[in-house]
DNA sequence: AGGAATACTTAGTATACTAAAACATTAGCA
DNA sequence: TGCTAATGTTTTAGTATACTAAGTATTCCT
């Protein structure tokens, strides 16, 4: 009778599933979990500024400087001063890291996209349409999200919505 | 055109979501995210021993023995060495614990059970029914207690606190 | 010139984590 | 029964990291 119970259980499951992936991800590339969130928001917004970066995974511009010096000394992400404006810094990944952040997370989405596919077209129609419902109940909308895997594509439109 | 790719962007949306509304408990707890995500398993899983927690998130026992530790200074949860097998240690949330967990994460979750309350219920089955096959094509579901039965119905008792 | 914005630095702390080993208990087996 | 192996937890020592708070340097803007 409690469905609403029944959507947060699973909810739960699918976060915790990628939960899992994600430290998954973090073993087999030796980075740590804020490392990681750098790198996958660099490779959906680079070239991003520190301040911006730090804002898209709230963390503190400190903190965020002192992330980016590691990740600089491993040679995954590069820094350049900008032109325009000289105060700021855009950051990029370096072909190593695209090339780390493109080996690993891959496993799990794939999966999700054969299954996916797999599925008749209306019922497909059917997962998306519930998605766009329990986004707009845990107030996710907002948030711009490009799809987190997928390589291949590095435009960025803001048009979320 | 490309659902699955739609769907990916929803799925990235709701884990942002919630990753966002995790630090934000994490912030108003004082606790970092491996006591949060070990205090959360504590509210489910609760008694629970060292080893199978240490399973259950994912981490070393030696790991998950410092984080009790500090836990544990703290109040928030308390040790108890098993009876029939002593080598055991029980682990479960003190009354302390357990009003710490109760203040903070339920913001959105009330929010989603609001609003997920406020829809037609054939909405709510459909609802379910798409984040069983989410669930599925992640590969989430032998993941947490959860029971994850065939798709269409899934009947679930969770004894939530 | 002055204040705001941007990024970085410094110093210090707490934490998570690793690897190895210690320790107590339990289970298996001759 | 007694010895050995396995299990469950903790300990130890050491490291890297994240994080905070305050302060610095540079650049931009009006």
């Amino acid at each position: 009778m409690n469905k609403s119970q029944d959507a947060l259980v699973l909810l739960r499951q699918i976060i915790r599933s990628t939960d899992m992936q994600e430290k998954e991800i973090s073993r087999s590339t030796g980075l740590t979990l804020p490392q990681l969130m750098t790198m996958q928001t660099l490779r959906l917004s680079a070239p991003i500024t520190t301040g911006e970066l730090a804002k898209e995974i709230s963390l503190t511009q400190a903190t965020v400087t002192s992330i980016l010096d590691r990740l600089e000394k491993k040679e995954l992400i590069q820094r350049e001063r900008g032109t325009d404006d000289k105060r700021k810094v855009w950051i990029s990944l370096t072909p190593q890291g695209v090339e780390l952040m493109k080996g690993a997370p891959t496993t799990q989405q794939d999966l999700f996209t054969r299954r996916f596919d797999d599925i008749q077209s209306w019922e497909q129609s059917m997962v998306v349409s519930a998605l766009e419902r329990v986004a707009f109940m845990l107030d996710a909308q907002h948030l711009d999200a490009a799809p987190m895997l997928d390589i291949g594509q590095i435009d960025r439109p803001d048009s979320q919505e």
